[in-house]
DNA sequence: TCTGGGGTCCTAGGACCC
DNA sequence: TCTGGGGTCCTAGGACCC
């Protein structure tokens, strides 16, 4: 009972794609997109160390001759755009993220697969000009396994024959979704790979990680993991955090990271009834105080629920800010309008 | 491991209700 | 008032992803 084949698509280096499609004079040089660190770093960067989330000073005495542009999310969120409508023009899509989206195109075989997968990927490079790589297989972890073994441009089948061959050889820490505390958690138990995770019953593998972790794992290690693709899932929060030079929360402060949240929450429609105050203190310790009040969009409102919950928190010198809001709801609510009224 | 910023989901404990 | 059990909601914090 195999099941259909899933496609994995992924932009290779995706911003340092966009900026090259919109200037071709970058093609070819080791190049950074950065926002306040590197947010993307092209293969060419990559060969010289440079890799995302790194302070710019860092990546430059890394690569000297690395050439670095700024961030310019509106043309990315544009490209995103694009890509998905083509995505979607024929198959079900289920987005990943803004650049990577899992596919099932009705009525694919195993034995077409790999040419069609070769085609889409021909097909984004002509039509939107950006480089993709293409994992074929029978569930999401598959397929994204796939994925990135055809990085860069490239594309890749796990076949339903030498899948579980291929599942028991994955070692925990190419999982997707298990990071390094569940793989500490795991290597204390001597689990290190999916063939180990398959040499354990449920109840131990729920035991060593927790109940949504351990039949998460034991899913995989049977091959029974997801392979549904799921319709696009409504936004559920709006967050603004920022590192503070200044190592403190001044009121004034709080009050413009809430403006430019309620900015974004008007835009996108939505008024939010739950906020959230995290700060990191100079030792990395998180706290957080949180607040349910009516829905609303408005700047003042956040501000004062924020600055009341700094007090709440005695106001403490903070290394970084996080304002969150969730529970929300649409700004203007279709009338329900009742017949005969 | 952290560096930064924007997200999602899970867990554990307490409050409260029946 | 306490005993028991179960459910739901809320809060703080953890883990993980790109």
């Amino acid at each position: 009972m195999t099941g259909p084949p899933l496609l994995h698509v992924d932009v290779d280096a995706f911003f340092v794609a966009v900026e090259r499609r919109d200037d071709p004079g970058l093609s070819g040089l080791p190049l950074a997109v950065v926002d306040r660190v590197v947010s993307c770093a092209s293969y060419e960067a990559r060969e010289w160390g440079v890799h995302a989330g790194m302070r710019a000073a860092d990546a430059h005495r890394a690569c000297p001759v690395l050439v670095t542009v700024p961030s310019r999310s509106a043309a990315y969120e544009r490209a995103s755009a694009e890509l998905f409508a083509l995505l979607r023009s024929g198959a079900a899509v289920e987005a990943g993220s803004m650049e990577e989206a899992f596919l099932a195109v009705p009525g694919l075989s195993w034995a077409d697969a790999p040419a069609a997968a070769d085609r889409l990927r021909t097909r984004i490079a002509a039509d939107l000009g950006l480089p993709v790589s293409v994992g074929v297989g029978r569930t999401k972890l598959l397929a994204k396994i796939a994925g990135r073994r055809a990085k860069p441009n490239g594309v890749v089948v796990v076949d339903p024959a030498a899948e579980d061959e291929v599942r028991r050889a994955l070692r925990i820490a190419d999982l997707w979704g298990v990071g390094p505390a569940t793989r500490d958690r795991l290597a204390d138990a001597d689990i290190g790979t999916v063939a180990d995770l398959a040499a354990r019953s449920l109840a131990e593998l729920v035991e060593i990680t927790g109940t949504a972790m351990g039949r998460r794992l034991y899913r995989i290690a049977t091959g029974t993991d997801d392979a549904t693709i799921r319709p696009p899932a409504p936004r559920r929060s709006y967050s603004v955090s920022r590192t503070t030079p200044a190592r403190r929360t001044p009121e004034p402060y709080l009050r413009e990271l809430a403006t430019e949240l309620a900015a974004r929450l008007t835009a996108g429609d939505h008024v939010a009834r739950h906020v959230q105050l995290s700060l990191l203190t100079p030792d990395g310790e998180p706290v957080a105080r949180t607040r349910l009040a009516r829905h609303t969009a408005s700047a003042d409102a956040l501000a004062a629920a924020v600055v009341e919950l700094a007090r709440e928190l005695g106001r403490p010198a903070a290394r970084r800010v996080t304002i969150i809001v969730s529970d929300l709801a649409p700004a203007t609510p279709a009338q329900s309008t009742l017949p005969g009224l």
